[in-house]
DNA sequence: AGCCAGGCCCATT
DNA sequence: AATGGGCATGGC
């Protein structure tokens, strides 16, 4: 059961875990502090408490169950791919996962920084960049604008710790913000178009144009391709080549999860990382 | 002290 | 279209 007020959004509904939502890494900006989970998504900061069995979001409550996707029913999508394999166990832990609903440009950000880089790390450059080219909202910053992104220099990212992913962001955030890329469209494009035009984009590649399909643009028939995925698939099919191309792998994946492939994806991925 | 991480770009073939 | 080397940084 979920009710929001002016205020806040309280939920009593197994298939809503902050604990899952947070830590299965579609999203960087969050927190534990104490018992509670703070989650920041643009200039927006939301508190989720946990009082007696039930929890409660505060923040723009609007904004937040958008966010949250709390008008989607997880229970149809659970049903849809609980048969499938592998997937038994991965829900015991994480079918409190609910897939964001992110901001374009803010996703595209952050899954650029996180190519072939660890969690902890990601978190510590985006909370940087924040800081340095957000707004103070007190006891956060906001996330920055595609403007302001779009004013540094190279260099400043590259001093940020961003390694040499320092020019494909402010590459990426000049297309942007001088409109020669357009956040709007992928919605109104099918899956595979869309994917296609994000990978115009310095940094985006596969992989990460399926984080941003699947984490801002609620395109659930992909399957993002790392490292962890990758073992994932040799247990599937032992018998495949060594060789075998992401770009088959996902597609293969994509095959036997259905249409809900990027939701089952992100049940595997929280679930292997969890069993270390 | 190395190996590796939510991979991508680019040159070569 | 497919392959492979190089790559900044810092967790682990």
């Amino acid at each position: 059961m979920i009710i929001k007020d002016n205020q806040k959004i309280y939920i009593r509904d197994e298939y809503f875990d902050p604990t899952a939502v947070c830590t299965c890494g579609q999203v960087f900006r969050y927190k534990k502090v104490d018992n509670n989970w703070i989650v920041c998504s643009l200039d927006k900061k939301a508190t989720i408490k946990e009082l007696d069995g039930q929890f409660v979001i505060e923040g723009d409550s609007d904004y937040f169950y958008d966010y949250f996707d709390l008008g989607n029913d997880y229970e149809k999508i659970v049903e849809e791919v609980s048969d499938k394999p592998l997937i038994g166990d991965a829900l015991k832990l994480g079918k409190g996962i609910r897939i964001l609903k992110q901001d374009p440009f803010e996703t595209v950000i952050e899954f650029i920084i996180s190519a072939n880089n660890l969690i902890p790390r990601i978190k510590g450059i985006i909370e940087r960049i924040c800081i340095n080219l957000g707004e103070n909202k007190g006891d956060y910053y906001s996330f920055p604008t595609i403007e302001k992104m779009a004013s540094v220099a190279k260099d400043f990212y590259t001093k940020l710790g961003c390694g040499y992913r320092d020019e494909y962001l402010s590459k990426t955030a000049r297309a942007i913000c001088d409109g020669k890329f357009d956040l709007g469209l992928p919605f109104k494009q099918d899956t595979e178009t869309a994917k296609k035009y994000l990978m115009t984009l310095t940094g985006v590649g596969p992989k990460v144009a399926d984080c941003i399909l699947l984490f801002a643009y609620q395109k659930y028939d992909v399957f993002p391709v790392d490292t962890w995925i990758k073992k994932l698939y040799f247990r599937l099919f032992p018998s495949a080549n060594p060789k075998t191309q992401p770009k088959t792998m996902r597609s293969d994946l994509v095959s036997l999860y259905g249409k809900y492939a990027g939701i089952a994806q992100q049940y595997l991925f929280y679930s292997i990382r969890e069993n270390k």
